[in-house]
DNA sequence: TTAAGTGCAAATATTTTGCTGTCAC
DNA sequence: GTGACAGCAAAATATTTGCACTTAA
């Protein structure tokens, strides 16, 4: 039961070749990755799953083709509260902005759509005049279920 | 002409000696720097000039210092779209959450106070049953001067 | 007195850069 | 063919840990 809504396979090259990037054997499997993994994930995660599809993809890779695809708008970076350690997840930016909320106890990390959030973005841009490239909303604390999980892990 | 509403001195010593922490020369220091610096402050930073205010401070004791805050609850970590490297940034942990909006271009924060955050917040424990301990909202941009600016650096 | 805190050195984690060779177009 | 890309090694950045010494309460 995947928690995310994935995108179309092939979206993301599809979208470099549109703006005239290249397209190499590493790139897509590190595409492919982003697109069906199923989460937000580290560059750790996604040099491992990638090396699965293509053994050659290095890590400089991953990090020199993450850093293209922030440049192009197509990935969103979250940290998720730091909750295990100091890494950045990424996830193919939505066509409409969402919450995190990223449990303390359990790690799970929960997504909401809002239509307050849309309404906050407005906010921002006629109030502000900020013209937005990406928003990022991430919030910590304790899910639902480990609210009353009393003190079971 | 300080962007951000700060707290009053002693506020986070008060604080801390109400939970029974240890008061020392280093802590004192650490806490006034963070308490007055009228910006978000990086670890960096706060070691400068907690080192103006007493020699003694050592890096390893800023990152301790912010640990033991963050693990009470008195300050928030930020990473601020990280338009200056891979480090943190530090506040007091406000009454009201806030917005953050980072220009790409000049760099600055601007803070927004909103309505309709405190609704998402009231959404969220509504709907997800999520208990909220910490929210950052972060905005990525150009900011109004900066979007009238042409081309200026 | 003594548990908690500190400094120093070293380690770790994450990401970036330089350079040389390779490949997509 | 050529400019963009990849791999490898090494560096840079940011933060954490181990341990012996110091200090607040």
């Amino acid at each position: 039961m995947p928690e995310r809504a994935t995108v179309p396979e092939g979206y993301l090259e599809a979208q470099l070749l549109a703006k005239g990037v290249r397209m190499t054997r590493q790139r897509k499997a590190i595409l492919r990755v982003i697109e069906t993994s199923g989460e937000h994930v580290d560059a750790v995660t996604l040099l491992e799953r990638a090396r699965k599809l293509d053994r050659k993809v290095d890590r400089v890779t991953v990090y020199r083709t993450l850093g293209m695809l922030k440049k192009h708008g197509l990935v969103d970076e979250l940290d998720l509260m730091h909750l295990h350690g100091g890494q950045h997840y990424y996830e193919v930016k939505p066509g409409r902005h969402h919450l995190h909320l990223a449990c303390r106890k359990c790690g799970r990390v929960e997504e909401l759509h809002s239509e307050l959030l849309d309404r906050l973005e407005g906010q921002i841009k006629r109030e502000k005049r900020f013209l937005i490239a990406d928003i990022r909303v991430e919030v910590g604390g304790l899910c639902a279920r480990c609210q009353s999980d009393g003190a079971k892990p």
